[in-house]
DNA sequence: AAATTATTTAATCATTTGATTAAAGTCGAT
DNA sequence: ATCGACTTTAATCAAATGATTAAATAATTT
């Protein structure tokens, strides 16, 4: 029994629940997930799911939150970092926020997506994307170009790391073009991005 | 009686219902519409979506083809046509593109997630994306820019038009800048676009 | 060890959902 | 007006789904 059986056998139910719910809820979406998909995910009783949570819709918002947080505030931090210019940022975020939706690549989709869906149920949440709206980043976006509204430069920004992602399933889909090659061009982006910003910065 | 009262009621009943599977669908996705859904939107019975359908599944198929070429093949002739220049592409693709976007916000987050739930499902029709990979918009990117896969300047250009939309609901639902604002914001990028993207292409 | 509490199980329930059915209504041809 | 084909209606069905229930089992407390 190596290390990481001990932690698997360690888990609590209600956590192999979570998590076999953060597996089903990214690929599905909510309303495409079973309760039962869950529960044969996670190896458990169906029953033992609104025992823990009390109902699919209280496990969803759990693993909601969760994903929003990680969609939004995984660069919260970079982004209000008032010690790094506008340049260290740009390369800061591309490089760990690319390696993050690498691991997550499912993310985008499934976030925007079920707050496309429900867009009232997760406006207090997301309330963080305001505090990424009013960075410092914003801030000095809006100073290095004057004429255009930072949000514009912002949404190339997000846009140009986030889409490729979103993409990626057709990508794949149509065989346009082989897996690897395609997380090969992912990975490229890391510096390509940076590159790209910085001209629209000139 | 106007004359849009009078296109309404010569509508037959099977365009009735692919006018309100078109919204609900749009709108909902899939897995979370059910037929009653459809049904009331259209203000027709229930059992009629099965006669002229047969199901709910092929409805759904006949709908996300229509949404699958209005979002891929709609600049696939642009972007074939050998008599234009790269920057005649750009700049015409960005403002139809935007355009057509404006006046269906919906469909990129509809389409892309619910390839993303079914791939297999539709690659046969998106099999037309193949074209755009390999038109001749494609081909003049590799030639201006020859040390850089093509496809990462035309995901940049795709994300560039397409994420604001797919993001718009985040904007709305956190309040995080007024409807109008948006909207401006998302006009003023029929010419920004194209003008990002000449700088990536110097 | 016994009692109490917590967790798990399998069956069942109440409601929903896509689909079917049979009858009624409409339309066009004769 | 009658007939046949087509369309529509409202009820019903069969299966699926989220949730509940009661009993059994396991863990913790006394």
């Amino acid at each position: 029994m190596n290390e990481q059986e001990k932690a698997e056998v360690n888990l609590s139910t209600e956590e192999k629940f979570k998590e076999a719910a953060r597996i089903v809820f990214t690929k599905k979406g909510y309303a495409a997930t079973k309760t039962r998909d869950i529960a044969e995910q996670a190896g458990l009783n169906l029953a033992l799911l609104n025992y823990y949570f009390r109902s699919k819709e209280k496990l969803f918002e759990i693993i909601m939150i969760e994903k929003v947080q990680q969609l939004f505030a995984f660069i919260s931090p970079a982004l209000n970092d008032t010690n790094t210019s506008l340049e260290e940022k740009i390369d800061w975020v591309a490089v760990n926020y690319i390696e993050m939706l690498t691991k997550n690549p499912d993310l985008p989709i499934f976030v925007l997506s079920e707050i496309r869906t429900n867009p009232e149920r997760f406006a207090k949440i997301i309330q963080l994307n305001t505090f990424v709206l009013k960075s410092h980043f914003v801030k000095q976006l809006a100073e290095r170009k004057p004429g255009i509204n930072p949000v514009q430069l912002f949404l190339n920004f997000l846009g140009m790391l986030i889409f490729p992602f979103i993409a990626k399933p057709v990508f794949h889909s149509t065989s346009a073009m082989s897996d690897d090659m395609f997380n090969q061009l992912l990975e490229d982006r890391k510096t390509l991005v940076p590159k790209w910003m910085k001209l629209m910065l000139e």
